[in-house]
DNA sequence: GGCGGAAATC
DNA sequence: GATTTCCGCC
């Protein structure tokens, strides 16, 4: 099928849209105008007729599994123009997504992988709107409250330039995820919280967040991309599947439809879901729609919050949003580990190097020193800092594991995981104000992944309560027996903020 | 099946 | 940089 493998494969004038270059590439990959393949991914998935083949797995938001591999590789293989495209090679490129945190694989369950929207969907939503019931760390993932606060935009290219203006959202998306070293310290002080749900705070909040981008926009300006909107959202409900993240909406019109517009210009991350239909698949045009459900999304992303919360998750996946509230209590974790979760200890990802190592070499006791490195302390601290905290890696991908191996009984590595990382609790959302508490609690916590029941987390005193987490956990940290410098040989990675960004959680605590 | 290193490719 | 290809290992 060479003649549907020009590098571009845009559709054209073929009746599909017409996307702009950077709808084929990302962050990461300038200049490339392949199609990636979790891009792929997504675009078989939503689509019905690749159901057979495809298909979002039910009960786990994001999570699908590959019915036919063999078909998927040959798609995959017909899309890249290559033949000899098979299952084998198009799971290593799937697998390359697990340290990238854009895909994890779902333990247990063949072909079965799960999207991190965390990561692929925050970066490009800020705008989420979200209710401060408690302090946050900057690096908080922007999470939906109590009620379907997802307020999205109208996205309609015919609709008045007085709603929503891409270029402003846009700006608004960069100036929240990215700028970090520049004023990412001074954002959270000077935004206010966006708060509530009406379509007014939306745009409050856009315009908020696009006057700081007027700022950061000094900075940044040069990298960034054309400011785009697609049309991408314009059809409500095409995704028929309930199991996905981007299902049908329930509200009408396009009121609860995800329209957003869709930027490159996101620094935070080169793996930023900016969902565009890939042209190579012709029948993908027609629909080239994505959807979400905002009560689904809330739930998911909300689990995810607490996932990351729980489990020190790279900020990474947590874009800084001003306005992002997280109830730091309300994230529900083991009852058995709720004790000791403040501050956890995690050794270094056990890849196969690694945990060979430590077998062989290493068999017990964090005293021994590693044969390279003059006792590397196992520990993970994230950094909230500027950096890009994918980088101080090998942590990534065992932050990706942990979450599964919470569920699943696990492999070598199980000790530090089980552990160390438990699973995430039924996150419960305070009551807002403006939505049915009872109702939206029960919602949340009945989300299934991350959370076992559990019972409340300990106690915290009040002051802790107002403190960001991070903060909490620097703290905690400080105070803890053996506690080392973060910095002591650059493998503590200091999960709360930077040194940056501690003094300015300080300051705000 | 799944993982991940390594080198090659585009 | 994002795969693609190959491969050894579990």
């Amino acid at each position: 099928m060479k003649a549907g493998c020009s590098v571009a494969e845009k559709p054209g004038g073929g009746g599909g849209y017409q996307f702009p270059d950077w709808a084929y590439k990302t962050e990461s990959s300038p200049g490339s105008r392949q199609i990636q393949l979790w891009h792929f991914i997504l675009e078989l998935l939503q689509k019905e007729e690749f159901r057979h083949v495809i298909a979002w797995q039910q009960g786990e938001y994001g999570e699908f599994v590959i019915k036919d591999p063999d078909e998927v590789a040959r798609l995959w293989g017909r899309r890249k123009c290559k033949p000899q495209m098979n299952y084998d090679k198009l799971s290593r490129a799937l697998r390359y997504y697990y340290n990238k945190r854009i895909l994890h694989k779902t333990k247990g369950k063949r072909f079965t992988y799960k999207f991190n929207f965390n990561k692929l969907v925050m970066p490009n939503y800020p705008f989420i709107n979200i209710r401060s019931s408690g302090v946050v760390p900057q690096s908080a993932p922007p999470v939906p409250t109590a009620s379907s606060r997802f307020h999205f935009p109208p996205l309609d290219p015919h609709s008045p330039p007085s709603d929503v203006q891409p270029g402003r959202f846009s700006a608004s998306s960069l100036a929240a995820s990215g700028q970090e070293s520049s004023n990412g310290a001074d954002r959270k002080g000077e935004l206010p919280e966006l708060e509530d749900s009406s379509a007014a705070d939306w745009r409050r909040g856009v315009d908020l967040l696009s006057s700081r981008s007027a700022i950061a926009g000094g900075l940044g300006h040069q990298k960034r991309k054309p400011d785009i909107m697609l049309p991408l959202f314009s059809r409500p409900g095409v995704y028929p599947d309930p199991h996905s993240p981007f299902a049908v909406s329930p509200l009408p019109g396009r009121g609860g439809v995800l329209n957003v517009p869709i930027s490159p210009a996101l620094s935070l991350t080169p793996t930023i879901f900016s969902y565009s239909p890939s042209p190579g698949l012709s029948p993908f045009t027609s629909s080239s729609c994505f959807s979400f459900n905002p009560e689904e999304m809330k739930r998911y992303l909300h689990s995810q919050a607490c996932s990351v919360f729980n489990y020190h998750l790279s900020p990474r996946t947590f874009p800084r949003y001003p306005g992002l509230m997280v109830p730091p209590l309300q994230c529900q974790t083991h009852p058995e580990e709720s004790a000791q979760f403040s501050i956890k200890l995690q050794p270094p990802p056990a890849g196969r190097k690694n945990r060979e190592r430590a077998e062989s070499s290493e068999p017990s006791g964090p005293g021994t020193a590693p044969a390279t490195a003059p006792v590397p302390p196992r520990i993970k601290v994230e950094p909230a800092s500027d950096k890009d905290p994918e980088s101080l890696r090998p942590s990534g991908r065992e932050e990706e594991r942990f979450r599964e191996e919470g569920a699943v009984p696990s492999r070598t590595t199980e000790e530090e995981k089980g552990t160390v990382f438990a699973r995430p609790a039924a996150p419960v959302w305070p009551p807002g104000p403006a939505s049915s508490p009872s109702a939206e609690a029960l919602e949340v916590t009945d989300d299934s992944e991350d959370r076992p029941g559990r019972e409340p987390g300990a106690p915290e005193k009040k002051e802790d309560a107002l403190m960001p987490p991070k903060l909490r956990l620097k703290r905690r940290w400080n105070g803890a027996p053996g506690a080392r410098e973060p910095s002591k040989s650059g493998r503590v990675l200091w999960s709360g903020p930077g040194p940056r960004g501690l003094a300015t959680a300080a300051a705000d605590a």
